[in-house]
DNA sequence: CCAGAATGAGACACAATTGTCTCATTCGAT
DNA sequence: ATCGAATGAGACAATTGTGTCTCATTCTGG
């Protein structure tokens, strides 16, 4: 007997491989029947708004536990380099989900989800600006730049995890150190 | 009357934010009729081959004419560097074509395509490998690693220029900067 | 073991999309 | 101006996917 949250990590999982997929391939991927599937969530929009839900309220749980909003405030470098790579850890474990709710058009046509995910890429770029004012990022690139880099190295990582180039268990120590030092020797 | 290459031009646009969408969203986006994108393309699947078709042209022209296979032989790095940096920047111009042929599913499911882009992404990682060897990328990371954060790079480029966070003049710059040497100041 | 809940398979109605075609209009070249 | 090519709008058939439901089977908890 599957679980809601079971199903949803399934369909998670191959719609970010197929996001035009058939409900009923999408039942076969979680190893369900379509019919059970279809128990769980009414429609097609309401299986998808469900996963877009959840990874949003990962993405701010990841945002208050990581003290994002404090370090925008602040200005000691220390605070917000902590920050930023508490951050950048915690989104490694969820790239799935943040890969997701930033490429699914869907996302867009639901008034809800949008402006939630509108109010968390929002502080985030501010995230970048307080890292550029205290020095800790490079201030010659527009902070909005540097949020939608860390949207690309998610769906790196996602795809790096994928393809088995990169172990789940020190994932999110090579992602920060690239985010942050880039690709050179 | 719109060129072949306009088509194509407006499709891949719209397919990469909307990759679902139908093909009378897409005409309409595109500014044609149904009719006509039919008559250009019998189906829908022979309009994104052609995408894909060109797109894996382009990427195949990028790394010929960067010279990233005799880089990847090379053990001098300032040629590694060099051509680094020049495929970087022809990427990033590209960056919709490269985006769209990696994030769209529909390209493994024709052999032809799904070997050319293989061949590619395979000489891909031999030239981060070389960038190890001669010392200009770091070996504390896998090298199939660096090769996916080119194409999350790739992914956030086309997403900072569809929202205006980017200036098409100055995005190569930018984009080769970030990739060599981080996000850190 | 038993009973109720959950499930998968299959059938069917409905909706959306795709592919095909016609015809009046527009376009482009001479 | 003329003519052939190209186009868009609209209609229709075919296909695919979605939503709904039934029923026999399986699962789970007491």
């Amino acid at each position: 007997m599957a679980t809601r949250d079971q199903l949803l990590d399934g369909a998670l999982h191959h719609l970010n491989a197929h996001p035009a997929t058939s409900m009923s391939e999408l039942a076969a991927a979680i190893g369900v029947g379509r019919a059970t599937l279809h128990r769980h969530f009414a429609t097609r929009a309401d299986l998808v708004r469900a996963i877009g839900e959840r990874s949003m309220e990962r993405w701010e749980t990841t945002q208050a536990t990581t003290g994002v909003r404090e370090a925008t405030v602040s200005d000691d470098a220390d605070v917000v380099r902590e920050c930023l790579r508490g951050m950048l850890a915690a989104l490694t474990r969820d790239a799935e989900d943040f890969a997701f709710v930033l490429t699914d058009d869907s996302m867009i046509e639901d008034a809800g989800l949008l402006a939630r995910m509108t109010a968390l890429q929002a502080v985030e770029v501010e995230l970048m600006v307080a890292g550029q004012r205290t020095g800790v990022l490079r201030s010659d690139v527009p902070a909005a730049w540097l949020s939608h880099l860390v949207y690309g190295v998610m769906v790196s990582v996602r795809e790096a995890l994928r393809a088995g180039d990169l172990a789940p268990r020190t994932a999110a120590d090579v992602v920060v150190s690239t985010f942050l030092s880039g690709a050179s020797a």
